[in-house]
RNA sequence: UGACCGAUGGUGUAACUGGCAACACAUCUGAUUUUGAUUCAGAAAAGUCCAGGUUCGAGCCCUGGUCGGUCAACCA
């Protein structure tokens, strides 16, 4: 009996499309996102998708910027998506802009005009939507529907010469202002927008809109299959018209369902605002769900790639888990990273009958999943720190660690029992004392001495001091643009903690930015920059 | 009242295309453990939105409902 794991209906499109050899067999995706904010855990799973279907199927995948819209699209933000398609461990054959293709984007518009399919129209935005009627009212023909072809190619090359202001005229294409689908309507393809590009400068004061940009510039490219998402389907019968009233490459669009994760938001306007208002330290604040903000917060590409895998290929509505995700990488890293000490919440621990001033170096594992990665030396000496929640006065029920009287084994050194314990004023625990017992050491155990509890410290005088920020979910609910309101009501307050009296191992001295590190016992750090 | 799409344990995704619903996460037990982590073993949890129909047999096909999503930006 297989277990396998049936193909998702994008493979089985793929695999029947090569059956019948259409294309010749050829497999070519595109990645095609908009340069105006960063690509979040969202984008993770087309990217995913577009460029492992590539793989799978012997093709390639082109990253085509779908920047159409001076008015929001930056070059910051092209570095950027750049950075992280790479970094997820992603390589495009081409890079591709939909600027490029302004000036066959032009000629195919003005084809369309002499086709006696495409008008200018000279309504204003208002008056466009009056007209546009609703999803139950059919609308109603623009006065300036009827224009002769020639007045029509007149008009729009007078357009692009930037005679006209913004908003003054807009090129629409003909089709059916009574159909049921909006789409339909007589869509616009060209506006004016007399803004600097990116790209492209002051060269075009009139840009494409994205029902006349995107399914050309997958034609152009010869794209094979063209994945979106879920609310583009709607367009596909648009995407179809254009492509075949211009005769172009038969590229097909098939749509997936986004990804949703519980607990953030996903929108980049929203993303945007959070950035813009300070609610988070910017686009790469370890509580975003962006992945340059994944990066920073230690999750590896290897984990995101099989994050995307878990989640799966569908067509129906979904919010996953974000522990499902959390998952994903505590498995990776469980695997593959140091273990380290860290003290988050001291508390001084003195061993009364170990030698003032001496100290010794014990032998720790690095990764005690992973023989291979050998050992390295902790200083232990006669004051240490432990956490403070290592310690009860008074112990409850099945507490395993330090309590006066008992006894705990310190992680790699030795077991102690406590002897005492000294308060201030206010009734709060300033020193812990025990006493340690020799024979005891970790690896050469004579003590004969079974204890339940082991917990983790650091030397006191060989610790380094750190300010270690603990992340929590960003919102407190988990559907955030759900909710009543606006969605920023809903941010937990209590997502960033940031502790500034812990204690870290010396090791951590020597890391470099980015490491990952599971800290003993408290869950997973990695090491940032000020 | 329009068009299009979807509906399988708490969450996702499967089910060899019509053959007694599986996998992962989450949850709960138990074992191991130099950290209450990890690892391991096991349990509970859907009878597939509803109602009909076709069939020896339906989660898969048909009909009609219900519920949910998307669409009326000079955004993508």
């Amino acid at each position: 009996m297989s277990v396998e794991k049936g193909p998702n209906f994008l493979e089985e499109i793929i695999a029947e499309d090569i059956k019948n050899g259409k294309h010749g067999g050829r497999v070519l995706t595109r990645f095609p996102p908009e340069p105006n904010g960063y690509l979040h855990i969202g984008h993770s799973k087309s990217i995913c998708v577009n460029f492992g279907l590539a793989q799978q199927f012997g093709g390639t995948t082109n990253l085509r910027f779908d920047d159409t819209n001076p008015e929001k699209e930056e070059t910051e933000y092209v570095d950027s998506i750049k950075a992280d398609i790479k970094w997820l461990g992603f390589e495009w054959a081409k890079e591709c802009y939909a600027s490029d293709y302004f000036p066959k984007l032009y000629d195919f518009a003005v084809r369309l005009i002499k086709m006696g399919l495409a008008y200018v129209d000279d309504s204003s935005a208002e008056e466009i939507a009056a007209m546009k009627g609703s999803p139950t009212v059919p609308g109603t023909d623009s006065p300036y529907r009827s224009r002769t072809i020639e007045e029509n190619v007149d008009l729009f090359e007078r357009m692009r010469k930037g005679e006209f202001k913004d908003g003054e005229k807009v090129l629409r294409a003909k089709v059916d202002m009574a159909s049921p689908n909006m789409h339909f309507r007589d869509p616009l393809m060209y506006r004016i927008r007399h803004t600097e590009h990116h790209r492209t400068g002051n060269e075009w004061c009139i840009y494409p809109m994205y029902d006349f940009a995107h399914g050309q510039s997958d034609a152009i490219e010869e794209i094979t299959h063209s994945i979106c998402t879920l609310e583009f389907e709607v367009h596909r019968p648009l995407y179809e018209w254009f492509i075949e009233k211009l005769e172009l490459f038969p590229s097909r669009q098939y749509e997936m369902a986004r990804l949703n994760l519980n607990y953030t938001v996903m929108s980049k306007r929203k993303l945007l605002q959070l950035v813009q208002e300070k609610h988070v330290s910017g686009w790469d604040d370890p509580r975003m769900p962006t992945i340059s903000a994944l990066r920073r917060r230690g999750y590896t590409p290897e984990s995101i790639r099989n994050f995307a895998e878990k989640v799966g290929v569908a067509r129906r509505e979904n919010i996953i888990d974000v522990g499902l995700l959390e998952f994903c990488v505590r498995e990776d890293l469980n695997k593959r990273s140091t273990r380290v000490m860290a003290v988050l919440d001291p508390l001084k621990l003195v061993i009364e009958n170990y030698p003032a001033g001496q100290m010794e170096l014990l032998p720790t594992e690095n990764n005690t999943e992973d023989p291979l990665s050998g050992t390295r030396e902790m200083p232990f000496s006669s004051e240490l720190f432990i956490e403070r929640d290592d310690f009860m006065e008074v112990p409850e029920k099945k507490y395993f660690r330090l309590s006066p009287g008992k006894m705990v084994r310190l992680k790699s050194a030795y077991i102690v029992e406590c002897t005492g314990f000294d308060k201030d004023e206010k009734g709060h625990i300033t020193v812990v004392r025990a006493r340690y017992i020799p024979e005891s050491k970790s690896g050469h155990d004579q003590s004969g001495l079974q204890v339940k509890g082991v917990i983790h410290w650091v030397s006191a005088a060989h610790a380094i001091k750190a300010e270690v920020r603990l992340y929590d979910r960003l919102f407190k609910v988990e559907d955030p643009s759900s909710e009543e309101g606006d969605f920023k009501e809903y941010i937990n307050p209590d997502s960033l903690q940031i502790i500034h009296r812990s204690h870290v191992g010396a090791l951590l001295r020597r890391c470099k930015a980015w490491r990952f590190l599971p800290v003993h016992a408290e869950g997973i750090l990695c090491t940032g920059y000020r």
